[in-house]
DNA sequence: GCAACAGATAAGTAAATGCTTATCTGTCAA
DNA sequence: TTGACAGATAAGCATTTACTTATCTGTTGC
C-alpha cells in the first residue's frame, strides 16, 4: 500500500475514530457509526478510504459486513518511522515497554 | 500538536520527501528544494505545514533559516501506534532491532 | 414474495489543498 | 547605499475532500 494513502486515510479524525473502535474487535458499519453524527453514506465512504489504504479488512456475511484492522496495514507506518529512529525522544518508554510485551 | 495535523502534514509526498532530507541533517529551504521541480513559494508553504504540525524546527541566522526535525514532533505518531500494538505483524523484526540500537 | 434492512454509489456542494505567479520583507556583500 | 539573495505571503486556479440527500443493490425475516 502507498504511504500517501495511509497518512491521508489517517489524517481525518472520523477515520481515526473508526480505527480506534476497531481496536476493540471487529465491527459492522452500523456499529462503527454509532454516536458519530454523520450520515451512513459518509461512514461507507470513510470505510472505503481505510480499505483502499489497506488498513482494514472486510468479511461479508449476507447483508452484513464485518470490518477489522489489517495488521499488515500498519507496516508501512512502522517502516516509515524506523527512518526517524535517530530522532526519537530521548526517553521512549512506550516503545521499550511495547517491545517487551511482544516478546512475551 | 494535533494528530490530524501530523497525519495531514505527512500525507503529501513532497512533505515526506522534505522530512526524509532532514534526516540527513539540518537544511535550509534552498537545499530542501533541490531537484524537486516545484516553485520556491511551494516549498515555503510545505515547510510551514510541517512546522505547524510540530514536525520540524527552524533556526534563523540573518537571511538564512536552517530547518531540522523536531524529535518531539513524532511522539504523537508513536503514541498513536502504541494503540495498535496488538495488531502489529507477528514478525516485527525492525522494531526489535530498533530498540536494541537505542539501548546501546 | 416482499418490505425491511445493511450497505454502496451517484451527484451535488462548500471547503480545503497544492500548486502557480507576483510581490513583499529582511539581510547582506559589494 | 543598493541590488542581490533567501524566504514568506497574497491571490488565484484546478483539483481533491468530506459531507449531504437520493437512490440503488443484495440479503433476509416475516
Amino acid at each position: 500500500m502507498n504511504d500517501s494513502d495511509i497518512f491521508r486515510a489517517l489524517a481525518d479524525p472520523t477515520r481515526r475514530l473508526l480505527m480506534e473502535r476497531l481496536t476493540a474487535g471487529e465491527r459492522n458499519a452500523t456499529e462503527l457509526r454509532e454516536g458519530l453524527g454523520v450520515s451512513q453514506p459518509a461512514i461507507s465512504q470513510h470505510i472505503a478510504v481505510l480499505r483502499g489504504a489497506g488498513l482494514i479488512k472486510e468479511e461479508r456475511a449476507g447483508r452484513h459486513v464485518r470490518y477489522r484492522i489489517d495488521p499488515e496495514g500498519l507496516r508501512p507506518l512502522v517502516d516509515w518511522l524506523t527512518g526517524y529512529r535517530a530522532f526519537w525522544p530521548a526517553r521512549v518508554e512506550k516503545l521499550k515497554t511495547l517491545l517487551k510485551e511482544m516478546d512475551q
